[in-house]
Formats: C-alpha cells, structure tokens, sequence
DNA sequence: CAGTATCCTCAATGATACTG
DNA sequence: CAGTATCATTGAGGATACTG
C-alpha cells in the first residue's frame, strides 16, 4: 500500500495542488469547511449560517469539496427527507487550518487597515 | 491606546473580515503572501515564481494587499529601478497561517480524491 | 525594470422558477 | 426539505500595447 510519494507544487499552474487550494480557499468554500467543523450540518441551516451564499452557490461548493473528498453527504430518507453534510478525516485536516486563519482575522480585523472591500 | 476590541464575523456579509479574507485567499493572493515569507521580492521575481498570473493580476494582487496592510512596498531610486515587496508584521501573521494550509495540501496532493479542475 | 491603460471574453455568481 | 434548471449579469482575469 503506498499513497503517492510525489509532492505537490502550487507554483505549478497544471498541479493539481492548485485546483485543490483554489477549490478550499473558494469564496464559499472557506465558510462551508469552518461551519462544518461545529459538527455535520444540514442544507438549510448551511444556508442560514453563511450569509449571503445562494442554492446554486452551496450546492456546487459542496459537491466540488464532496470531489475532493473533503466532506461526506449523509442522506436520510426520512419524510420530510434529511441530509447531512460533515467532514471527513481529510476535511477535518484543512478545516482546521483554514479556522487557525479565519480565526486570526476575525480577532485581528480591528487592527487591519483598509478592510474595504471593492 | 486602544485598537478596535470588536471582533469580526465572517458569517455577516458586510463585516469587512469578510473582505479581508476574500483578499487574503483570492487566487494570486495565497501565492503572493506564501512567497514573501521567503523575503522581499521584487515584481519581476514574483511574476516568474507564480507562474501563470499576470501583470495585472499581481499589480492589482499587490495593491489590495498593501491596502490591508499585509504587504509594504520599498521603491529605491536606482537605474534601473528596483522594487521589493515584503511583508509586514500582519503580513507574516497572515502568510504563515496560509502556509501551514498550502503545505499540507503539497504534501497530502497525492491522497486527495478529485484534484481535478473545472 | 516596474508598472499602467485598454479592450475583450468567458466563467463565476446570483435571481428566479421548478422538481423529487 | 433538498436541491436542479435556466437565464442574465458582471466583474475577475487575461492579452496587448504603452509609459516613466
């Protein structure tokens, strides 16, 4: 059993390396991966907590970190139906680090000088 | 002396941490900050180093960047003219939480599922 | 070298409506 | 509830040419 011993190169505009950073680093896609560390959420309350995100948009960041094996979709055929989505060991692994960031921003936005977007 | 002891909320759309962080994690964004943890750079170094961006990108990159208060920009007066960017104390806050993220992901590529684009 | 200025295009994003 | 389908928009991003 061996996983892949090539590292990968982000400087690399063909590595794969750099699809995956810009799938997690997403406009979204940041937000879905630290929701989700709170533990497995369902659609609708993804869509509640982050803001301003739309159907199209969650449903397409979700499915594109579901490709990378980042989270995992429980489906529950209950009536009314449930889905779950939750991170798998590997999201767990991104998650965190991208909290260690988010979270040093939202700590440190009093600090930052031109926070203005545009 | 007091900075701002209000936190920001990335799940609120209007919170400028939200901006802060599209900038910090934008596409030529994670590369520019992740370089400069080497040192300064001047533009041309960076233009080769991030393959695939272009001037503009880095430029406009850059200027958003030094706008956050991430980057500083040192002009010296030489013939020809040189330029260096380099990071400033948040900057090197900011750049190294990045890292932690895109290291893991060189060195993980190979056990991630869809490293595919598009 | 270190950019800026223009023009152009496509893909990311969003609003709306509909489905299982 | 949990999405998908369609359409419209626009702005991010790139190519090219030019400047201090």
């Amino acid at each position: 059993m061996r996983a892949s011993r090539e590292r990968g190169d982000l400087y690399a505009p063909d590595c794969p390396s750099r699809a995956v950073l810009d799938h997690v680093t997403s406009r979204w896609g940041v937000l879905v991966l630290v929701s989700l560390l709170g533990g497995p959420h369902r659609f609708s309350e993804l869509r509640r907590l982050i803001v301003g995100v739309s159907d199209k948009m969650l449903s397409q960041t979700l499915k594109l970190l579901q490709h990378d094996g980042f989270i995992a979709r429980d489906a529950f055929l209950e009536m009314p139906l449930r889905v779950e989505y939750r991170l798998t060991s590997s999201g767990v692994q991104v998650a965190e680090r991208l909290a260690v960031l988010t979270e040093w921003i939202e700590d440190s936005i009093g600090a930052i000088e031109g926070a203005r977007p545009k």
